[in-house]
This record gives C-alpha cells, sequence and structure tokens, in this order.
DNA sequence: CTTGCATGCTGTAGCTGCTACAGGATCAAG
DNA sequence: CTTGATCCTGTAGCAGCTACAGCATGCAAG
C-alpha cells in the first residue's frame, strides 16, 4: 500500500488531481492509514494510470467514467468500448477540420498585413460592416 | 443609438455576453437611458462585432483586448497586429499536430478492438503497467 | 531529543469564456 | 389595464483541474 505522493509518481496522476478525483466520486473513496492518510494498492494506482491515459487521449471524465464501468462489466465490453472511441475519434476529426478552416482564415486575414502600414488591413477587415 | 438588444442582433454578440464583456472590462462601459438601460452606438457595435469575429477566429480575450487597443494607437499597429495574429497560428497549427498524433493514438488502440469480446484489447492496453 | 523539511490533510478560490438562471423593473402594444 | 417582451443586477454553473491557506504529521540529521 502506497501513500498518496507515491500513487502520484506511478500513475503520473498528481497529487491534487487524485485528490479531486476522489472527491468527485471518479474513482472510489481510498483507504485511509489510522493516521488519516489515504492508501493506495495497486489496483487503485492501475486506475489511476488508466484514467491518465485516458485523458491523454483527450477522454472527457464523464467518458471515462463509462470506461472505469466497463472494464469492470465483462458482457459486451469490447463493443462499447469501441463505440465511445470512435465517437471520440469523429470529434477529434471534427475538431481537426475546425482548426483546418480557422487556418486558412487566419492566412487570409494576415495575407495583406504584411508592411508597417499605419492603417492595419486585418484591423480594418475585422472592423468592417 | 440602439437597446442591449438590437446591439447583440447586429454585433451577433449575446445580450448576456455584452453584459459580461462590460462587466469584465473588456469593452468600455455603456452609455446609460435615464431610465437606467444601455445604449449602443455604432462604434460600440463595430467593436462587439470585432470582438466576435475574433472570437470565432480563436483569439483569447486577452489578445482580442490587445487588438483593440492597437485600433485605437496609430502606429506600428500593423506589425504589432501581425504578430499576434503569428503566435495565434503557430499555436492553431500545434493543436492541429496535437489532434493528429491523437487521432494516430485512438486509431491505433480500437484496432484490436474489433470483435465483440469481453476481455477488450483497448481497455487492457490502457490499464497495462 | 529536537529541529526542520517533506508530505499529508481539509477547504476554498481561481482559471477561460461564457451561459443560465432568479427576482425584479420597465416598456410598448392592444 | 394587462400582457409579454425586454431590460436590470447578482449569483451559480460548466470542465478539469490548479493553487493556495492553514494546519497536522512523519522522518532523517545532528
Amino acid at each position: 500500500m502506497r501513500t498518496i505522493g507515491e500513487a502520484a509518481k506511478h500513475s503520473g496522476v498528481t497529487v491534487e488531481t487524485i485528490r479531486y478525483y476522489e472527491r468527485e466520486g471518479i474513482v472510489p473513496e481510498a483507504d485511509r492509514h489510522a493516521n488519516g492518510r489515504r492508501l493506495y494498492d495497486e489496483a487503485a494506482i492501475a486506475r489511476l494510470r488508466f484514467i491518465r491515459r485516458c485523458r491523454d487521449l483527450g477522454f472527457t471524465i464523464s467518458d471515462i467514467s463509462n470506461l472505469l464501468d466497463l472494464s469492470g462489466a465483462s458482457s459486451r465490453s469490447c463493443a462499447d468500448v469501441k463505440e465511445i472511441g470512435e465517437r471520440h475519434l469523429t470529434q477529434v476529426r471534427e475538431r481537426m477540420v475546425d482548426l483546418e478552416s480557422l487556418e486558412a482564415a487566419l492566412i487570409e486575414l494576415l495575407r495583406a498585413c504584411t508592411e508597417n502600414q499605419a492603417d492595419c488591413p486585418a484591423l480594418k477587415q475585422l472592423f468592417a460592416d
């Protein structure tokens, strides 16, 4: 059984964030030592690491809660995981498309804005009726 | 001089958001009618429209404040605008790169996860040491 | 045995950029 | 005069943490 600091090191989740996850019910309440300090076994640390990886993959906390539930359930879990993952993948791709049009718009905005002119064409465009 | 509702319609910024911008000092305090209601002239509405367009381009409120300041200043403003714009463009491109590796990681994660198996390979991978 | 630093605890406020009320006043039309 | 739209202020909520304050405890060095 490890302290919260060690759990943080082994999971890649900060101490503050671990406590936040517990407060929000994203992970179950940790066991406590007689002195009141939290204690983490390997399963609890694996759960934190799992959350960390999911966050790195951009999943929402809500999705992660569902994934954690599925990891407990046995039946159909692979299909459900796949569904959550593909929905997220779709959202990632939508964001990429958004960023591409953003990029194009920014390039277009700054195109005319090359000289050290007082009357900036970019500002003019943004202020136009 | 228009009411806040009309300013909202003409600028594309909602009534609530206009009040929020004022509260936060992002736009100057609006003039008031004798009855206490806010009044907006064309310049104020153009400012709101400007903010709206900048937000659509993904600029932060902090950048937008700077851009608004520059639109008042005369000297060097085009070079400064260009700098803010290009810094933002760089960030947009960084986010695109991030999303691309996210996409790749998600595809890889879900690759093995095709069958309706009970022991989901994706979950297994996320839980691994 | 003491000193002092690291770590732990709870509780609360802040970040970004809004959005959504509650609870009331006022206006404009029928 | 009534009704419904619009306005006002003030406050709380969203996501997902992060950063304290203010205190208690543990552990190693001297």
